[in-house]
DNA sequence: ACCTATTAATAATA
DNA sequence: TTATTATTAATAGGT
């Protein structure tokens, strides 16, 4: 149906194959929406050229996604199905290792202990008496570290000082002696070193203050 | 290209119908067919008769999925994906919530508690002795009324058996002494009420025995 | 993009 | 469904 027969093979002249692209794509299109109105048929055409070139035919009164479901029945093959399920399992794990988890936090707060026989709350106790020790000793070094730290200052401060105070009386041979300061003013430092449980006292019973990342106490529990 | 000319709309008769959309399928076919021989180019057919029946055609080297996949891309338009990113956000969304989840269960365990302060370990530590306290109370409240239990049982069984030895006595004329059970063989589960603090004590460094559900202790905290 | 000789598709029919 | 064939439609190659 040209000039003459044409052989069915891969025609190597690019721009050929361009230009018999274009119409014999226009033919089938043609063709194909010919056929659904004749036949009352559902089509969807997706086509790439060689270029890249995208073009799609879908039938009116549908669109390609309905097609393609519909398709996914059809053949009873269905990678996405597959795909979302897995998806779908793997969250409902992860939900529920949330719940326990949460679980185990409330117990670990002294709630929810309802369930938990003798035992149970045996192993918990002594559990959160190790953790207690645990928190004590490392607070207690925190605590001690800081204030290592604050007299390393301070007496680096004072030293600092006296150099300089030491300077300004070589220098000018007018003591200064409004300038030494007070070294008793740097003690409410200090006083955290002796367990200074009383110091947030007040701060402690609202709501959870900003913590390590979202570590401790940053859960809703009663969630999932 | 017939023995006449037709209009180009629905066939009304069903099986002149069905012919039609049998023989211009087939030519759609086929035109496709030498359209990626020709031209070197990737189509998926995907069609749906009047009657259900399901055909389709792809270009060999791909299939419809990938195909599917290119349409996807060259539209933009996208449901699946966009369902699929939104269950991946929720799942990633889940495994930090289990991550900081196991984070804080680590925290109450005495460990991981490098990035703490001060304040931190204090509410923590305040927090850990709260749950201390209940679970103590907790665990005293089901030994007494375990011990309740025994002691109803122990009493009800005394009586049982002296009014069975009563009848006994009444029916033979002859005392069976023998069969007064010694109340003090039950004190075994009063010593719990007394704290027992030392009964199960080799049992439980091992491993967290069987708990409440999934509730405390069954997690592995190193994991997500 | 248009033209048109030529081939290919297909409507009616069996 | 398949085969035939008169007829229309598609299109290859040229402009």
């Amino acid at each position: 149906m040209g000039r003459g027969k044409i052989e069915i093979k891969q025609i190597e002249n690019a721009t050929n194959r361009q230009v018999t692209y274009s119409k014999r794509r226009a033919g089938i299109m043609k063709k194909t929406k010919e056929l659904t109105v004749l036949c009352d048929a559902q089509v969807s055409i997706i086509m790439f050229s060689n270029t890249g070139k995208f073009s799609e035919y879908c039938s009116p009164d549908t669109d390609t996604k309905k097609i393609f479901d519909r398709y996914q029945q059809a053949t009873g093959i269905n990678l996405w199905d597959a795909q979302y399920e897995k998806m779908q399992n793997t969250m409902n794990h992860l939900k529920d290792t949330n719940h326990n988890l949460r679980r185990e936090i409330r117990q670990r707060m002294g709630e929810d202990l309802d369930g938990m026989d003798i035992m149970d709350l045996r192993v918990l106790e002594q559990n959160l008496d190790e953790a207690l020790k645990n928190v004590r000793q490392r607070k207690y070094h925190v605590i001690h570290t800081q204030t290592e730290t604050y007299k390393k200052k301070l007496k680096n401060s004072q030293e600092a000082h006296k150099t300089l105070i030491n300077e300004l009386e070589m220098n000018d041979e007018h003591p200064v002696y409004g300038f030494v300061e007070d070294p008793n003013s740097y003690d409410g430092t200090l006083a955290l070193a002796n367990g200074g449980n009383h110091m947030y006292a007040m701060r402690i019973q609202p709501n959870q203050p900003n913590l390590n990342g979202m570590g401790f106490g940053l859960h809703d529990l009663r969630l999932a």
